[in-house]
DNA sequence: CGAGTGATTGACTTAGATCAATGACCGTGG
DNA sequence: CCACGGTCATTGATCTAAGTCAATCACTCG
């Protein structure tokens, strides 16, 4: 969930603003890559079309999510990005990234350094999705996501966000969060999650 | 899933084997860092304990899973590893890989490169998750990985791993590829699939 | 002042998890 | 060569947690 950190200055200073309409395309497979994005409003879905002329999605971006990074050691886009919604990006020309990492390699290093960031918490956020149960779902986020003190929970974004972060609907997330506090594991106010103590 | 081409060879050749038994740990949170893994055999864990002392996992790594690519970049790990079966791994000195990045910019490249992928591919495999049906995520998982000719898909692992892959029990996964089989959306030969029509 | 959206809770239904059992294969140790 | 233990593949029966549908209330924004 990191954000504009991530980028080097030298990169971020690079970006072109792009708009497009709902349903445009932003690239489409096979073209030959121009350099990735950044959504800053908006959803741009990344998809591929199967044989059967069915789009199959393979990541749905939101305001501050970056897309198509891979293109920049790639010639070409391997999928289509489209705008679902009227949306907002930053443009990185591959051009001036490349040249930005070659003559600074900080700014390479650091942007490795987000990648592999990037997949550490991708990968906990799958194996969260392992958890079948939404109470232990939900406990290994608050686990996860507690401040440094361990006791208290800042929800960033409207609880529907959490529902779909953690898979879940909001409806399931409601009720288990209330039970949560039922049973007296955890106190709300708003969007302050407080953990007091725990089962077994 | 991806392998040993995501290393490049200037890297591959800095790794040193190492063996572990069950529940002992390659390294533990707030240990300096000195490199990352690369699971070859067995089962590693990577958690960390909460205030109440309960463990949290962040990534369970088997066969051919690489973990800690982000110490790289960081003075000390973030979490423990420990390996829950006994397990063997290739370890890859921080040291020497930075200075292998160093002395080859493509190696660094490649690294890069190879994170980006894994990216694309973790978000994809979330997406995936997002897909509340059995079925769908099936057709998702089968139009993601059909062939070029986008006719069959060649199963890699047993058919319970693909099951732990797309987060269904393995029985569910049976009764759906069965399903498919009997509604005559595909055709089963062992590990090949083979993909007929589609529904609608 | 509506329209649109989040927060929340209730009632109902079902897909998928669980528990179980069986047969086919290995590998291996005697 | 064979018996035994372990794992995968597969299918049946049952149960329940979570999804779906629906309604209410509180806000916020032109």
């Amino acid at each position: 969930m990191p954000a504009e950190t991530w980028l080097p200055a030298s990169v971020r200073a690079v970006a072109v603003k792009r708009k497009f309409k709902a349903g445009e395309s932003l690239f489409r497979l096979g073209d030959s890559s121009e350099g990735f994005y950044r959504v800053t409003a908006g959803r741009v879905r990344m998809a591929r079309i199967d044989r059967s002329g069915h789009e199959i999605i393979l990541y749905a971006a939101g305001p501050g999510d970056t897309i198509a990074e891979a293109s920049l050691y790639s010639p070409n886009y391997h999928c289509d990005a489209i705008a679902s919604t009227d949306a907002e990006v930053l443009f990185y020309p591959k051009r001036s990234v490349l040249a930005a990492f070659a003559k600074d390699g900080k700014a390479a290093q650091s942007f490795t350094a987000m990648l592999a960031r990037q997949v550490m918490d991708l990968r906990t956020r799958i194996e969260q999705r392992n958890i079948r149960s939404a109470r232990e779902r939900v406990r290994h986020f608050l686990a996860l996501n507690a401040s440094a003190d361990g006791r208290t929970v800042e929800l960033r974004g409207t609880v529907k966000d959490l529902a779909a972060q953690l898979g879940l609907t909001h409806e399931a997330l409601y009720r288990t969060l209330a039970a949560l506090a039922r049973s007296g594991e955890i106190r709300r106010d708003g969007l302050r999650i407080t953990l007091l103590r725990r089962r077994r």
